[in-house]
RNA sequence: GCCGGGGUGGCGAAACUGGUCAUACGCGCCUGACUUAAAAUCAGGUGUCCCCGCUGGGGGCGUAAGGGUUCGAGUCCCUUCCCCGGCACCA
């Protein structure tokens, strides 16, 4: 026998795979009918140098699944990509020098070969990145069909402003207020920007949530996200204005409480309300000193702050003037940015009353029931909502309303690694589109990355000055890149059809393989790249480019791994990177250990204790095997081939409908230790087979080599193992006997036995007679083929 | 504060719909075999307390704490404590 040589066994099958295109998926003939097709897809990885444990446990799990469902006899897709663009390689050209560009080019290197080196079955035919221009083109190509629509759209909103670099700053690069660069204290500041209506999807998003096969957790985190509220929109006249303010309230019952109304301070009526004002010009200075400031800020000031406007508006249900107030504790992105303040039955308001001497009136008593509300009086509170809304709305003074907390989403980035915007700004014509014909619109060369009051983008004149599409004048590109969560909101379509010049796919084809059979991925992305690209795909649908309104039917989230800051590491000194570990361990410890160290979804701490006991394992696999090839065939029934079957059925349970894959290593850890235990026994050989084609997901080198061993070609391919009923069959049981609850025995019986046979068993128990002790049983509780327990 | 997830041996964890002395599988540790020795490998042991006629056998207690439901609870219900994650002036 020779001796187990993972690194050599590991080359010369990925070498097979590769020749043999083992992995790789062609798409189906035109008009073929989806029928056997499954699509496994983990969320691409950002092609940093390296890779880490995060995604070994990302990819293996995947891979797991990938040729689980291959043997079950599925045509699975399972491709790979790159998400390209983005920040890390824009920094660290920043930072080192060099290109974004090649960067990024040489880490997609480094991480495509560590990929291989575990040996994952990724069809590498069908590769993406984003920063490509055969893809971008079609990034750019989606974004003017969203432009038609409407549904891309230019407006001013707040941004993070770095006075001192001058630049806008995304959320991320926000550290505690200030900006990660140069430290400085980041303002809010006003500017106009891209932004995608996702707003419009808001309750399709959350209805559709009823189609997914998603952990709960993760629509509850996107149902908290979009954050619907359903309340009312109240009319409170200013006459002196001459207008009806609107304000949003999820609470209409309380509308007689309202003693005071307040506006956010960028409500478009401020400015109106300042010219009225006796106090103009503290209220001019606190707008301006809270406009300054970000959301955070404001949200995280101990003490409400605001300035009495001096005038009065009408509340709508008891027709009495209140106060108008502005406060930045009111927002003007949600609602209407106004309120009506009822600081009886809000804790916010009621803070708020406190600290100006505002009136307060309860409106509400202890049993929910309607006070002080007229002729509501005695109504109970939930009822009141409709009643009060109705009646108001009778007068024209208000109407049922719908708020939501979802925001649209910004894609502006005013840096260079990411997708260009195709628009041209013409004096003449405005906003124009560029051409279809005109895409891609290249990413230019630049001389320095680093944004300084204008885009980077905006520093290459002769990029930036073109004729406008549309009459030819002068006009101006659009400088700004788009978030790359735009280029991961459609990759998972370009996948079935990565190579096509002519469109981002082909409708037949997505339609053929989509919505996604199983994706994988962090629950991070819960509330972005998820949702984004449920968006993608509902507008998609709508554009008619593909036939489904979900991209990813189920969904699993794996666990964290943590690396660094825990004792652990500290005191072990260096973490070794997956493919280092691959070199001393082989990929197959590898792949197996990041899945048996614990629950796939799970958080944990990296630890390298433990990849021994997996490297042991394989060398007594490997021996153990080896033995049992020379056991002769057959041998049925028989304990071991019993445990074989019983292993066949908790495998392919666990992977297939538990969706766990750490217990499955376990099993067959213990079929191999039996085996091990009886190497010559009957079903020897049936035990081997068993184990090495069970554990063939998880460890498919030492699978394939093994599998030759015993005299057999191509596991990679060899249907899946089905556990045979018949060997399952039990024709006795171990005969669990209780005395009240506890175990005090346990005896062979026969599966036929009457459950008065297996009574009148327990009872003859010498060990049982010694707990009765002649007391009188006064209950007898059977389970079948279990146990018997007899209640004294 | 709100929402979600979780607390099981020295450690990572099993126990899937309440039903086989809870702790499978692995790590670590202990003992033994092989060896001049060590490593590797192999075999055995490893919750806790107690009892006995003590190379064996028996019993009590144990799944964060307390209570409940049940013939039977790690699993279901209630209360409390702790940890992790998300959201957080959203009217």
């Amino acid at each position: 026998m020779e001796k187990y040589d993972p690194k050599a066994i590991e080359t010369k099958w990925q070498r097979v795979w590769e020749d043999e295109r083992a992995f790789y998926v062609p798409n189906p003939e035109p008009g073929a009918e989806p029928d056997d097709e499954f699509y496994m897809l983990e969320m691409l990885p950002y092609p940093s140098g390296n890779l880490h444990m995060g995604h070994v446990l990302n990819y293996t799990l995947g891979d797991v699944v990938t040729h689980f469902k291959r043997r079950q006899g599925l045509n699975v897709l399972r491709p790979m990509g790159y998400d390209s663009f983005g920040l890390p390689a824009e920094n660290a050209a920043i930072k080192e020098g060099g290109h974004p560009r090649e960067i990024t080019e040489r880490n997609i290197v480094s991480i495509e070969r560590q990929m291989r080196r575990l040996g994952w079955a990724i069809d590498w035919d069908r590769v993406i990145a984003a920063h490509d221009p055969a893809y971008y083109r079609w990034t750019q190509w989606l974004f003017l069909k969203f432009f038609e629509k409407g549904l891309a759209f230019r407006k001013e909103a707040p941004v993070n402003w770095c006075p001192n670099d001058q630049t806008v700053l995304a959320n991320e690069q926000v550290i505690d207020g200030r900006c990660e660069r140069c430290g400085a204290e980041v303002e809010a500041r006003k500017m106009e920007q891209w932004f995608f209506r996702i707003t419009a999807y808001a309750d399709a998003l959350l209805d559709d949530h009823a189609l997914l096969d998603w952990p709960d957790r993760t629509i509850t985190i996107q149902r908290n996200w979009i954050g619907r509220s359903e309340g009312a929109e109240l009319l409170f006249r200013i006459e002196e204005l001459d207008v009806d303010l609107p304000v949003f309230t999820t609470r209409p019952d309380t509308v007689f409480g309202a003693t005071f109304c307040v506006l956010a301070p960028e409500h478009p009526l401020v400015d109106r309300l300042v010219e009225r004002s006796p106090n103009a010009d503290e209220l001019r200075e606190y707008v301006r000193r809270s406009m300054a400031k970000r959301g955070e800020i404001r949200a995280a000031a101990e003490e409400k702050t605001g300035v009495f406007t001096g005038l009065y508006a009408i509340n709508p249900a008891t027709d009495e003037p209140i106060r108008i107030w502005v406060a930045d504790y009111v927002l003007m992105e949600y609602g209407t940015g106004a309120i009506m303040a009822v600081p009886g039955h809000d804790e916010r308001d009621g803070e708020y009353a406190k600290k100006f001497g505002l009136p307060v009136v309860t409106v509400i008593d202890e049993d929910r029931v309607l006070v002080n509300s007229g002729r509501f009086d005695g109504l109970p509170a939930d009822e009141a909502k409709k009643a009060i809304v109705d009646w108001l709305g009778e007068q024209g003074r208000g109407r049922p309303a719908v708020s939501f907390r979802l925001r649209d989403w910004g894609f502006s980035r005013q840096r260079y690694w990411g997708c260009p915007i195709p628009i041209v700004y013409c004096e003449q014509c405005g906003i124009v589109p560029v051409p279809e014909a005109d895409l891609p619109v290249l990413l230019p060369e630049v001389e320095d990355y680093r944004p300084k009051g204008k885009p980077p983008l905006a520093s290459n004149d002769e990029w930036l000055h073109v004729p406008c599409p549309r009459c030819g004048g002068p006009g101006v590109r659009e400088a700004d890149t788009m978030d790359t969560f735009v280029d991961s909101s459609w990759y998972f379509l370009r996948y079935v059809d990565p190579h096509n010049d002519g469109a981002p796919f082909e409708r037949w084809l997505v339609d053929f393989w989509l919505p996604v059979d199983q994706y994988v991925g962090g629950i991070d992305h819960a509330t972005g790249h998820l949702l984004y690209s449920r968006f993608f795909v509902k507008v998609l649908n709508e554009l008619g480019l593909l036939g489904f309104r979900e991209p990813f039917q189920r969904l699993f989230h794996q666990g964290w791994v943590r690396q660094g800051g825990s004792k652990m590491s500290k005191s072990r000194g260096n973490v070794t990177a997956p493919d280092q570990l691959a070199d001393m361990y082989g990929a197959d410890a590898v792949r197996l250990y990041i899945l048996f160290v614990g629950p796939a979804d799970q958080d944990m701490d990296w630890t390298e204790e433990g990849i021994e006991g997996i490297g042991r394992f394989l060398r007594r696999l490997w021996r153990i095997v080896n033995e049992a090839a020379g056991a002769t065939e057959g041998g049925d029934g028989g304990p071991l081939v019993r445990k074989a079957h019983e292993t066949i059925a908790k495998v392919t349970d666990d992977i297939g409908r538990r969706f766990v894959f750490n217990t499955p290593i376990a099993a067959v850890m213990e079929l191999v230790n039996e085996l091990g235990r009886n190497p010559s026994a009957p079903g020897a050989r049936f035990a081997a087979e068993a184990a090495v084609s069970l554990i063939q997901p998880y460890a498919p080198h030492i699978a394939e080599e093994l599998w030759a061993q015993l005299g057999h070609e191509r596991l990679w391919e060899q249907p899946w193992p089905v556990a045979d009923e018949a060997q399952l069959e039990r024709e006795t049981f171990e005969l669990v006997i209780q005395v009240n609850g506890k175990v005090r025995d346990r005896v062979e019986a026969s599966v036929e036995e009457s459950e008065e046979e297996l009574i009148a068993r327990a009872k003859q128990s010498p060990r049982v007679q010694a707990q009765l002790d002649g007391k009188e049983i006064r209950q007898a509780i059977v389970v079948p083929r279990k146990l018997v327990n007899l209640v004294v």
